[in-house]
DNA sequence: CAGGCATACTCGTATAGACGAGTGGGCAAG
DNA sequence: CTTGCCCACTCGTCTATACGAGTATGCCTG
């Protein structure tokens, strides 16, 4: 094994800068240079005590300055590791065109395939429920709703957690309302029930997980969720559905297409 | 001052959850029910020792929980503070549309504005430089560009750094190159060279920021950001500009309108 | 050879104490 | 009354120590 000063320096003991900062500085340059790769175990933390001189609380102060910033995660009995950058999966904003409707098989599932990875949706759930405040305002003052959860998952980490609400009078009684909407999807449905889609509507922010989304993510230390609510809209201008998706940041990135007008 | 107890219930010792995520837990509890205010102080570091009867290092372990997700700030000398939600700038997927090009002022500005906000922008650098490998592919293999960085402020809090890239071959010796560019910014001057604008592609993700991002947004710990880059093409295809865009994810929505075409 | 156990190494949790530094209020001197 | 200092209270940094719990490895036993 290499040793550790010819990877990490000295600490200055003059600046005024902590000390556990700039062991997290020395660690940081080291893995934005490749010193350590993606996966790869840092130095464990007695070797850094020894290694600096300094008090096992001081080291793993750093380490919890690198683990907020998303760049590494411990894991227990085994080390420290530079946090591997998952693949990412791209949205397109056409993502929901007619023409992209397949025969059965959901847009996540198809997708995936293409891209070879190994998609799964769990975590299924499908009932009427009373309206929150705001998804109520968003689809035009509705109580009750059918909400459709699920979980999506790709290699079997959970990617995303996505939940549609539809007004009970449009949903009710459809194959919306069953586990399995059948081919297209529920915008294909809600096209055969005489709702056609006008357009969509995005809002998207991005936030730190609640402990909840940490769960049922799986979500590493570091990693902020993209929580996106689109709208969708018939051609009467009326809001046909509410979908609310939290994702893990590190697994998407979004991608929209827009007119120059 | 009601007292802490009545706040804040006991410890459960027969829990195997660790006593720091306990403490958080009832924190962030109290937080959710408002309990604790915006802004508001929560009991100070010592309170919590007595009131607990732990060692200062775990309450300490609580806090930095909390600040991870977002929700605490500790102000050295003062106290620990719940995270007041600033006020959000909404970004229309229209925003770049010809009707939005006021004469002489920044859409920004006109913006902040009308919001009743005080807008600023400063850090103002146009100097030409070396392309990125990514910005360089995503121009059409350009070497050198155009850079014009700038940094947004909204009631003197820095939101959002933007760094504009053009083709020197299209920039260089225009008004693009002056510090301000005029009515309609440089989109309305590149329309006036002759490059008319068919679209945008915008491409998001989130992530923790990095230590410089940190120090020029003054981002709070448990702030992530959104990174946005806009590739703006002229009616020939042709890239003609990539805005990379940083910022403040507590202080932004992004809202898109795609057609169900 | 296979299974199980001991062991060493990893990080997780918690305590107790020390000193430093920023903040704000009150008190004393001018 | 104003100025300036001191002090109490706040969080920030760091040390030293202890024990627990998850992991991997190798040796020993059957």
């Amino acid at each position: 094994m290499t040793s550790l000063p010819s990877l990490l320096g000295d600490l200055d003991p003059t600046s005024d800068r902590a000390v556990f900062r700039q062991i997290a500085d020395q660690l940081r340059e080291a893995i934005d240079r490749g010193r350590f790769k993606e996966g790869e175990k840092l130095p464990s933390e007695a070797e850094l005590v020894e290694h600096y001189g300094v008090s096992r609380m001081t080291v793993r102060n750093s380490f919890s300055v690198l683990q907020g910033e998303g760049l590494v995660h411990a894991e227990h009995g085994k080390g420290v590791f530079v946090r591997p950058r998952p693949p990412v999966r791209r949205l397109a904003s056409d993502r929901f065109a007619r023409r992209h409707r397949e025969q059965g098989k959901s847009a996540f599932i198809v997708e995936a395939d293409a891209a070879g990875s190994h998609p799964q949706v769990d975590s299924l759930e499908v009932k009427e429920e009373k309206a929150s405040q705001d998804i109520s305002t968003r689809l035009g003052s509705v109580r009750r709703v059918l909400a459709r959860r699920r979980r999506y998952l790709l290699d079997g980490r959970p990617v995303e957690f996505a939940t549609s609400y539809l007004p009970l009078d449009i949903a009710r009684g459809t194959q919306i309302a069953e586990p399995n909407p059948g081919p297209g999807g529920i915008y294909g449905r809600l096209e055969e029930l005489g709702h056609q889609l006008d357009h969509f509507e995005e809002e998207i922010r991005a936030r730190m997980p609640s402990p909840t989304e940490v769960k049922t993510l799986r979500l590493a230390s570091g990693v902020p969720v993209i929580h996106l609510i689109r709208t969708a809209y018939d051609t009467e201008g009326r809001a046909v559905e509410v979908c609310d998706t939290v994702m893990a940041a590190d697994a998407y990135v979004l991608s929209y297409q827009l007119p120059a007008t």
